[in-house]
DNA sequence: CTAATGTCAGTTATACTGAAATAA
DNA sequence: CTTATTTCAGTAGAACTGACATTA
């Protein structure tokens, strides 16, 4: 990086010139950006642990379950990833020891991946990494911080991630 | 996706439980899911064109240039993406008839990348088409995607994309 | 000499398609 | 029978590392 001006800015200059003024194309390419950020400073802060952001998620998910197991495709569902991302996902954290893989006894179509003791020791430090660095979000005040996950919630109401929420639900925070 | 509750909520609800209530970690989830929304859009958009997102832009940035080229290095930096990024997305542009490679006059190690007539026309459509579906951001007002873009440029100059902005130059959008 | 420019070869992580085996 | 679950093989696009040739 380093220019002397934000090349977003420009390019969005640039645009308005060409086409007039889109806020649209400034927040979304913001958006892109920020994301690229993040990812690669959540993935910093997790190398160490041998684990991605898509990965440990899989571990918070399966840490959060009473059995510390779960259905791939209920992984899937929940995750909002595709079912060969959460074979190969699964295969990675199997084969790192992190889970194991065991036929669903309610369903002997399905698999399940089962936290192992490891996986839940490595989930746990790895929380600490990402909780000392902000989540690469240290910038933002908490008002903020709320403010900008009730934005995106919108985005993903709109594209159908799930029904409307019933209003008020998280006020007061 | 078709879940009857927000797994970003739920999960955040599971999380405050284990470690504490996290904006940052709400906040940072939102992202992410926004942004894998919002390039499913727009590289959907774009796939009638034989484009992806990342390919557009470096079609616009040309378009923007005077002369309808630039070195790759500066490509590189105005888009932030690695320089063998560039030479990939380059070649897959020039495959399709969209660039040329040229060497630059005024530097015998640099290459130019100049967009032909095909490429011009290929940005004008594909503009088209993005701007008809608000780049994915059409459930928000235009002050709410100022708002938004403004979020993400503290973000970005918290990262050192480039320095801080003179005060008031965007005021009054 | 060092530094910059771009390419190449190879790797990684993810997402997808289409097909298949198995069982509900 | 149809549908759901998971895997497999293959492909794609992007990001990265390390090495290299070339030239400033």
């Amino acid at each position: 990086m380093n220019l002397p001006f934000d090349p977003i800015e420009r390019a969005h200059d640039n645009w308005t010139r060409r086409w007039g003024a889109s806020p649209a194309m400034a927040a979304v390419t913001s958006v892109m950006r920020a994301q690229q950020i993040l990812i690669g400073e959540l993935d910093g802060a997790l190398k160490p642990f041998g684990l991605t952001f898509a990965r440990y998620e899989a571990l918070v998910l399966l840490t959060f379950s009473a059995s510390g197991s779960l259905p791939l495709g209920k992984i899937g569902e929940r995750l909002m990833v595709h079912p060969t991302s959460v074979t190969n996902t699964i295969d990675r954290l199997e084969g790192q020891g992190f889970v194991r893989r065991r036929p669903n006894p309610s369903d002997g179509r399905g698999v399940l991946a089962d936290i192992t003791d490891t996986g839940r020791a490595v989930t746990e430090e790895a929380t600490r990494a990402l909780l000392g660095m902000d989540f690469g979000l240290g910038c933002y005040s908490d008002e903020e911080l709320w403010r900008m996950h009730e934005t995106f919630t919108k985005l993903r109401v709109d594209f159908g991630d799930f029904p409307e929420p019933v209003s008020g639900a998280a006020e007061g925070r």
